[in-house]
DNA sequence: ACCTGAACACCGTTCAAGT
DNA sequence: ACCTGAACACCGTTCAAGT
């Protein structure tokens, strides 16, 4: 009970802040329960009085996510326009899945809400009913959004990996035998913008187009319920 | 080179065959390289012949469910209205995946495309091409689909997990004080439909929800660029 | 060429024991 | 109450050896 205790004290905290840090690091293949104890100093089994087991700590994990995007999102003033806003909330969101690479994976392995996670989509339920929306329509919107609620989506066949070999001409000539309009697409895309060597495409702007598809194709259902 | 070879003898196809059984039946999770060996009466080193890795029995899973769709796919007829043609290529590609509830899962942790997920892909680029869409559009059109272009969202936080104590009414009481839009929405939607028990929702209606949101969407830009 | 068995280097987690 | 160390039951994978 004195400000004097031992500067390095274990809690469920400070195990998830270091989780973080280990896994924006490492990466989450290296967040293991040993290394996380290691880099705090302690034995693997300590973390078991503050944490029930690995999920649980996954849980945390995307919860201090979800956390920081509140924090995020509190900095942005409302403009009474929901689209708009509601486009705002998810861009700053997805600024603070891009400092943690390894949330989108975690989030999706989740099968329960943390207290953050629940007041964030509480918040773009409000922001949607605001802007006149039913509740069903709502409900809809939270489903057709999915990740991209909070900010990201999950890349499939994401190049970042493999990127390197996949470029072989060979490869792309043995593909376009099989794949000829997929092929086609490639070059005129690589074509258009030859600098785009991250990956074949940029995300930021593939994930806006995206969003505003969906944004639009709300607002649109949504002038059409409250004419009716 | 006789026709009386063991019947069992092991292959890369027998292997992925008994895999795409195994997980269907135990789950991703009960896919370990000591239990597929095991399932074939055969020692775990053995698959390593046929197979590099664990990571490439997974690309072979995947692709494997991917001619399953080339198969379900080819049944269908060309109408020659493109967004009526990929919606149903799309929701035959779900069918598939409903059959293999871990494809999504082991689909969003590939790196590289095996065959017959290329051919499924390029069909869907030649389609929209025949609906007249631009090279860019299209490219577009295939992130903003995302994962939806092979019949599956990965739901987040599905409720099927731990749904049983989830509805318990004093969590939702605790809830409704952070979140009183997700609360009203959630008993509104209850209330609509009390029937919806396996999860919150009709994971079907919102996937064709959210697919007609993008496609509606697509067939307006591609109108606009036609204009143009 | 194909398959085997033992072994290695990891995991998450249980348990009895320490302070 | 909190932390420890050894141990258990798993993984994927390497390696030398069998046929």
């Amino acid at each position: 009970m004195t400000d004097t205790t031992v500067r390095a004290a274990l809690s469920r905290d400070r195990i998830l802040q270091t989780a973080v840090a280990l896994a924006d690091r490492e990466g989450i293949g290296g967040l293991t329960m040993r290394g996380l104890a290691a880099e705090l100093g302690v034995e693997a089994m300590s973390l078991y009085h503050h944490v029930a087991n690995k999920e649980a700590l996954l849980d945390g994990l995307a919860d201090a996510v979800a956390a920081e995007m509140q924090d995020a999102v509190a900095a942005l003033e409302a403009t009474g326009d929901w689209k708009h806003d509601l486009r705002g909330r998810i861009l700053t969101a997805r600024e603070v899945m891009l400092r943690h690479p390894w949330a989108p994976g975690v989030f999706e392995s989740r099968t329960s809400f943390g207290p953050h996670i629940v007041r964030y989509t509480d918040a773009l339920v409000g922001l949607m009913r605001s802007g006149g929306m039913s509740h069903d329509l709502v409900h809809h919107a939270m489903h057709a959004l999915g990740s991209r609620a909070f900010g990201f989506t999950q890349e499939l066949f994401d190049p970042a990996g493999s990127a390197d070999e996949d470029a072989s001409p060979e490869l792309l000539m043995q593909m376009a035998a099989e794949a000829p309009n997929l092929v086609e697409m490639l070059a005129h895309i690589a074509h258009d913008d030859p600098g785009s060597t991250l990956g074949w495409c940029d995300d930021q702007s593939e994930f806006e187009f995206g969003l505003d598809l969906l944004l639009d194709g709300l607002e649109r259902r949504a002038e059409r319920e409250r004419l009716a």
